[in-house]
DNA sequence: TCATAGTGTTACTATCTGTAACACATAGAA
DNA sequence: TTCTATGTGTTACAGATAGTAACACTATGA
């Protein structure tokens, strides 16, 4: 019955549709950089197993948000995502969803509900868009 | 195994974990404010029976999206929160989740994602600001 | 040559979601 | 009053996830 539109092969893994403990070792990824499974297994509180922790990587890689590398016999894992760009997409989607497509509709909401507050917002909006002449002064696409 | 920490009995129901066909019927709900089983029923694309509608309902009612009264025999569903209301507690946990409780970081990848630009960013925190002055000093000029 | 550290494979279970059947109740028609 | 339509309550089942892990295999350094 299809929960994610995203099926298998699409590149559009939707980070909502992650577990918590994958998220938990997803952010000791981003966290740490690169770790394997054994570090990111210390790094979790709970105490599991270790085919458990590479299970989880495995399929953190298969849904697109790690990749790997061998060093020296061992699986050196590393996101394959900025988790912003994950945030962002996350975001999307909740617009999406949520707000028939209206990002000011999250904006507002987001002040309504005290995530933010609304000079909060404006002095972000102004370093954001102040950040833009420092990286593109006069081009207008930064990074990727 | 607890998908989520947000048990049951939890209020701080998670709208990341809806399914495509309970979204689907929420939004129906918010659109058209009211709806029976049948009215939605009907406004779903595709032809589904009459008690899958219902089991939708009933459950999204479970998890606090809407609630119900009775209308001269038949269920009357509406919707028990405001669509941004459940779209900023949405942003709240990606931003929880995915952006180390930097909403910045949210802010920033959106417009790096292109999610949305860095000039409209500016002005729409510009008008959510201007609407403090409408709601909370004196009230003045209208503009939806 | 072994033990150790790591990988590959497979699996089981609970839960969620989509989907629906069927039984029961009741207001209004006949 | 009895029948019928409409709506509710209950139960169920199957596919997909996600958490959790055991076990078998391999290669490397002591």
């Amino acid at each position: 019955m299809m929960r994610n539109t995203q099926s298998a092969c699409n590149p559009a893994h939707d980070p909502a549709e992650l577990g918590e403990l994958e998220r938990e070792i997803l952010s000791i990824v981003w966290r740490m950089g690169t770790v394997t499974a054994e570090q990111a297994r210390e790094e979790l509180a709970r105490p599991l197993k270790d085919s458990t922790v590479r299970t989880v990587l495995r399929r953190l890689e298969e849904k697109g948000y790690l990749k790997h590398s061998v060093e020296n016999r061992a699986f050196v894992y590393r996101p394959a995502e900025s988790r912003q760009r994950v945030a962002a997409r996350a975001a999307r989607r909740i617009v999406d969803w949520f707000c028939e497509g209206s990002v000011e509709a999250l904006l507002v909401g987001m002040v309504d509900q005290k995530v933010l507050s609304r000079g909060e917002l404006q002095r972000l909006a102004a370093r954001i868009a102040e950040a833009q002449k420092e990286t593109a002064p006069a081009a207008k696409e930064a990074k990727q």
